[in-house]
Order: structure tokens, then sequence, then C-alpha cells
RNA sequence: GGGGCCAUCGUCUAACGGUUAGGACGCCAGGUUUUCAUCCUGGUAAUAGGGGUUCGAUUCCCCUUGGCCCUACCA
């Protein structure tokens, strides 16, 4: 029975890396017949609140990845830590550390000089019984460390394959602080073994600490489980995506909702980051991934990510959208009223080919449904060769056109426009673009019938009129 | 400094040791269009460098270079 886990830290809002993380932990479980169980790795009480875990497991939901147990929370399972931790004590695997920061600092600063590998020097391995107890009894609270061992650590890494480090180069962890709280590695450890974990998942930057937790496996008589260390998330200069982006915008899901982007495109996008099918398919529901994923196929070198990208995978999504069910999730991008629903529907229909993303919807629908105002020189149009006077006499013929037109359809719009073209032998430009402006004060737009008819004869007639009067 | 990991167009990536090194995004050009966008056509652009192994290397090995990660009483 293969198990893997969810294990954010809550300790902000939810990183696009440890979406990803989850998702192919999603996708590996599910398309095994796996379970998933959430952790809440919160040990670190300063940085950790239960709004983040909130925020993740609203991200986990707009995502569409479930899981099967859970929440659990590190910071409510100190009796579980305890009892393991009394467990290695027994075993003498671990000691008591009374070293300062100082000291520790000053060793780490000559080690570095000497070209030696940062250990941490053992100095409190040698303390005898009493020592201890008399450091103890002046008040003094020790950290607990880890005796590390020298010999090689190997494992095979399910996207890395072999891997080895030998542990002469690892320093004794910590596993306790001095303030009794225990942490990342021996909890990580515990859990893992607790909840029976198969396969750990997660992202590249804990691919040396795995040699840590294998030898905590091992100390605590319990199996080790698989590991698959994914390529990590870069920025476009290839450093790390941590906490924002190099445009300073924060690298979390919660942004990319709110600059409308849909998670069926996040989810599809991420899939590919890292991982692709082995064929050229590049559109995939969560379903679908589920099926092709093979973890196996994943990458090792870290991905760029790439919002151009995104983009053209949103308008994809965006693109399948019925209408209704597109302008419903545009509504709460909307920075004005919208009272006719059908108009609404309508004028979302008119741009649905041209959305990257949900927030660009405000821009481009909101003179349907606002006065709109616009300057003058927008109406000149040189490759038109239109003017001020050529715009003013286009409107007053567009307006003469559509005044008496009773069927007020796209196709009747056209024909009366279009003859109106012939009639007067110009280009068509020269009588649409001034129209187009004075319909929309904006630069660009669709085009003129579709926008007259959804804006209504009554409308449409009176910026034609505003345009005249304005000019 | 120590250790680990990684390396194909700008980006995401494909390529049983044998391909004109393919696709997509972006970009550029042309076409369609009332503008922009869409759409269609075409184009641009890569195996980091050096050694091996081999009839033959993007692919296997070594070195160099570069990038990333770990090196916390963070996770």
């Amino acid at each position: 029975m293969i198990k893997v886990r969810f294990p954010p830290s809550p300790t902000g809002p939810m990183h696009i890396g440890t979406a990803r993380a989850m998702l192919f932990n999603f996708l590996f479980a599910r398309g095994n017949n796996g379970k998933i169980v959430f952790r809440s790795e919160d040990t670190d009480r300063e940085r950790s609140k239960v709004e983040y875990e909130e925020e993740i497991l609203a991200g986990l939901k707009w995502l569409g990845l479930d899981f099967d147990e859970g929440p659990y929370r590190q910071s409510e399972r100190g009796e579980i830590y305890e009892k393991h931790f009394e467990k290695l004590k027994a075993s003498g695997k671990i000691y008591p550390c009374f070293c300062s920061a100082e000291e520790l600092e000053a060793e780490r600063e000559m080690q570095q000089k000497q070209k030696l590998p940062p250990r941490y020097s053992r100095k409190c391995c040698e303390l005898k019984p009493e020592e201890i107890a008399q450091l103890e009894a002046s008040g003094k609270n020790p950290v607990w460390r880890f005796r590390v061992e020298a010999e090689e650590i190997r494992f095979t890494d399910l996207v890395r394959g072999e891997i080895k480090e030998l542990g002469k180069n690892i320093s004794d962890f910590v596993i306790r602080k001095a303030d009794k709280q225990f942490l990342y590695h021996f909890t990580v450890v515990v859990d893992d073994m607790e909840m029976e974990i198969t396969h750990v998942i997660r992202g590249e930057d804990h691919l040396t600490n795995t040699s840590k937790h294998i030898m905590l496996f091992e100390a605590l008589g319990a199996k080790v489980p698989t590991f698959a260390h994914l390529p990590l998330l870069l920025n476009k200069d290839r450093s790390k995506m941590s906490k924002r982006d190099e445009s300073g915008k924060p690298a979390t899901l919660e942004r990319l909702k709110s600059e409308g982007y849909l998670p069926e495109a996040v989810v599809n996008f991420l899939a590919l980051l890292g991982w692709n099918p082995g064929n050229e398919r590049e559109f995939f529901t969560l379903t679908e991934l589920v099926k092709e994923f093979k973890i196996e196929k994943v990458h090792k070198a870290g991905a760029v990510f790439d919002l151009e990208r995104l983009d053209y995978c949103n308008s994809h999504y965006i693109r399948k959208l019925t209408a209704e069910d597109l302008a419903e999730k545009i509504k709460p991008f909307l920075d004005f009223e919208v009272s006719d629903e059908k108009k609404l529907i309508a004028a979302v229909k008119l741009i649905q080919e041209r959305l990257k993303n949900l927030a660009e919807a405000k821009q481009q629908l909101r003179f349907f449904f606002t006065e709109i105002d616009y300057r003058l020189d927008l109406f000149p149009h040189t490759k038109m060769q239109v003017g001020l006077p050529e715009a003013k006499n286009a409107l007053i013929a567009g307006l003469a056109a559509l005044e008496g037109l009773e069927d007020w359809s796209e196709a009747a719009i056209q024909a009366a426009l279009m003859e109106k073209v012939t009639q007067l032998g110009i280009k068509n430009g020269q009588l649409l673009w001034p129209i187009r402006v004075a319909l929309t004060g904006e630069k660009f737009s669709p085009g003129v019938w579709e926008i007259a008819r959804v804006l209504g004869k009554v409308e449409t007639l009176k910026r034609l009129q505003q345009g005249i009067d304005k000019l």
C-alpha cells in the first residue's frame, strides 16, 4: 500500500513550489492507488500560524487536490516525539550539548579557514553523567544532538538514481532545542514512520537532508521509505524561486488566483514543469495527469517558472469555458456594477478569445457597462487616413445608417454600415475606426457590430451622438 | 570553505549510441481583419568547454566551467 504526504509548513501563504510538490505527490498516489496524509509541520512556533494552514488547505481545494488523512499538526504530537526521543536517548544515539552559539560560530569559522568539513567538534559528546548533571543544575538547558557515524549512506532516489554521502561530512545535527522543542529533521522522520509513509516525494532542497533522515529512521528501527526528489522551481535568473519571484511579486498560489489564473491551468502548467509524458501533448486535466504521470520520467534539472507560458495555458482553459461560466468567474474581478446578466454574458463572449487571465477582463468589459470618456486624439488614424474632420463625418454617416435600423442584429448592423461605406466610396476602416472609438473610448476592442449589438440601439446611437458633439 | 545534485534553442522540453537535433511558449516576417487580439503561413534559435570509449556520442566515462541545494537551537 502506497502512502505519501502533504507536509506544508504553515509559516506563510502557500508557495507555488509547495503546491507543485503536493501535486506530484497527488499524481503519484492517485495513480498508484495510494493514500495521502496532510500534515502541518508547525514546529517553528514563532512563524507558524493556523491562518496559514487554513490558507494552504483552501489552496489545495482550489487546485482539486484532496487527501485521505489529517490534517495532523506536529504541534499536537509532542507525546509521540517524546516517546521516540526517550528511545534514542536510551540507545545512546543522541547526546546533550551545552555549547553556546558563539562557541559554535567560532568553530565553524575555524573549520572553514582550514578547509575542513563544517562539523560539530563533539566537545559535549565526552561529557560524563555527573558533568551533565552539574551543568543542568546550574540552570543550563542543553540541545540534543544525533551522533552521526562516519560511514557512507546510500539510497536510491526514484528520480535521481543512486545517491551517496559520507557521514564524516555531516555534522551531529540538533534534533531538540534548548527550549525542548523538537526540530524538523526529527519530527518528519518520526511522523513518516508513525504514519507509515512509503514514499517521500519532496523538493530537491531536501536531497542532502535525506542522509540525516535515513540515519534517524535506522536509529529508530524503522523501515526507510523510498525517496523521490523533485527538481526545484526557478526564477528567470535561475535562482531558487523562494518567497518572491524576480519581479518582486510573491510566488504564492494566492497571487496566481488573484491574477485570474484558472486552477486547471495552474495544475496543467505545474505538472509540465519538470515532467512530461514523453509525447508532444500539452494539455491535460487533473484526471488525465493522474493517468499519465510516471515518477520515473521526472527531470533532474530545475525548471524556470515562466509566466508567459502560464498565460498561454490559461487562455486555453479560458476558451474552453462556456460564456456563462466564464462570466461567473469574471464577476469577482470587476470593479463596476453589472445589472444586466445577459449583457455581461454577451460581452464576455466577445472578449473570451482575447483573454489571458480573468483579471484583464475588467479593462476589456468596462466600456460596456460604464459611461465612457476618451481623448479626441484617439480618432485620427494614419493608416486609415482619418483625421478629426473625417472622423466627425464618419460618425454622422454611421448615425444616419443606424438610426432607422429596425433589426438590431449583428448582420443587420454590419449590412447597414457596409452599405454606407459603398455609398460614400470610402475604405471600411475610414467609417468603422471612428465609430469603434466613439463606442468604446478604447484603443483596442472587438469589432464594431459585435459591440453595437451588445450595447443596444439606444446606447449605440447615444455614443455616436456624443462623439459628434465632442468633435 | 566542505559535501551533494544538475547541465539540449531565451523558456518548457523530445530524441533504443545512428534524426536535416523534433515540438510548444516567446520573438520576427507575411497573410486575413475596421484597430488590437484571434486565426493561417513562414522564419529565428540549442546539445557549456575539453578529453576519452566507439565505425559512430546530445546520449556512456573523466576533467574543467557554470548553476542550484545542504552546511541553523528554520523547514
